[in-house]
DNA sequence: TTGTAATTTTGTAACGATTTCAAATTTATA
DNA sequence: TATAAATTTGAAATCGTTACAAAATTACAA
């Protein structure tokens, strides 16, 4: 069976077309979309989809816990279909989000949240400036200095 | 000196009285607020405070870290200024934010970040149920059951 | 099959958070 | 005191998201 439709029906969800090709959409685009992403990519090859349905598929899926919610970024909400424990880490620039591995970081799974707390997930984020905008951001700082 | 006129200077902000009122209420409360909590409350007492100053100003904190932005609510950027290392959790029930002490989750400083990233900033972020809410839950489900 | 109910999708309109922008005000400096 | 620089303000515009009701599709029972 398609592994898509597999992921949805271990999750509880029935896999019509379009949910089945916005979760396809995710397991196959590492790059963190963003609904508008996923939006405008689909739509282009259905022009039935709606936005709407990309909204409503996108938080069926949240529910059943069939994809990540990515919240690093204040301005869009972004979406991971590895739902495989791993951390993140966003470009204050370029605002390009990347994975990275969690080996490494120390982190194990349990927080001091107060007694009757049920924890359900863990995000762990980075932020900062990747290789590409930082050797940017020197280049001007260094010529700034140059020339005062 | 006042300690917030101080963190403010420390952090290389001229102290106005918009900005020192803004930091106050972020440094007096640790509820997290959002934009509008700030806005409406401080509006109150200072009926010519306007809601653009408060983003702009919320925005030039950010840049000089002089407080910590929370993006663990999809919903609504919320404000911390508390800028000392410590984790949040969220309940996605009544949506409340809780400071986790950093304390037991192992996490340490150093992610697996491609080399030539700058790390600027880490964000430890859970999510599930607070104790009144799982409560709430629990009976929810037990009702249910009951009578099936 | 056929009819009926349940589910899913769609498009429009409304909503709410945030940004833009230019004018007004305040503060710093010569 | 005059002038420039910095800051604040309010209105309008923008953008992401949600609400909602109609249309389309799918599941199921007769």
């Amino acid at each position: 069976m398609d592994f898509v439709v597999e992921h949805l029906k271990d999750h509880g969800i029935r896999p019509s077309v379009q949910r089945v090709a916005i979760m396809r959409y995710l397991m196959e685009h590492c790059s963190h979309p963003t609904v508008d992403d996923i939006y405008r990519d689909l739509h282009a090859m259905m022009p039935t989809l709606s936005r709407t349905t990309v909204y409503n598929t996108l938080s069926l899926l949240e529910g059943k816990d069939a994809l990540s919610v990515l919240t690093i970024d204040s301005r869009n909400v972004h979406y991971d279909g590895d739902v495989k424990p791993h951390a993140h880490f966003m470009c204050r620039e370029c605002r390009r989000i990347f994975d990275v591995p969690l080996a490494g970081t120390g982190l194990n799974g349990s927080p001091a949240t107060p007694d009757g707390f049920k924890v359900e997930h863990t995000h762990l984020y980075y932020d900062g400036l990747c290789d590409r905008c930082r050797e940017e951001e020197d280049a001007a700082l260094a010529k700034e200095t140059y020339f005062i």
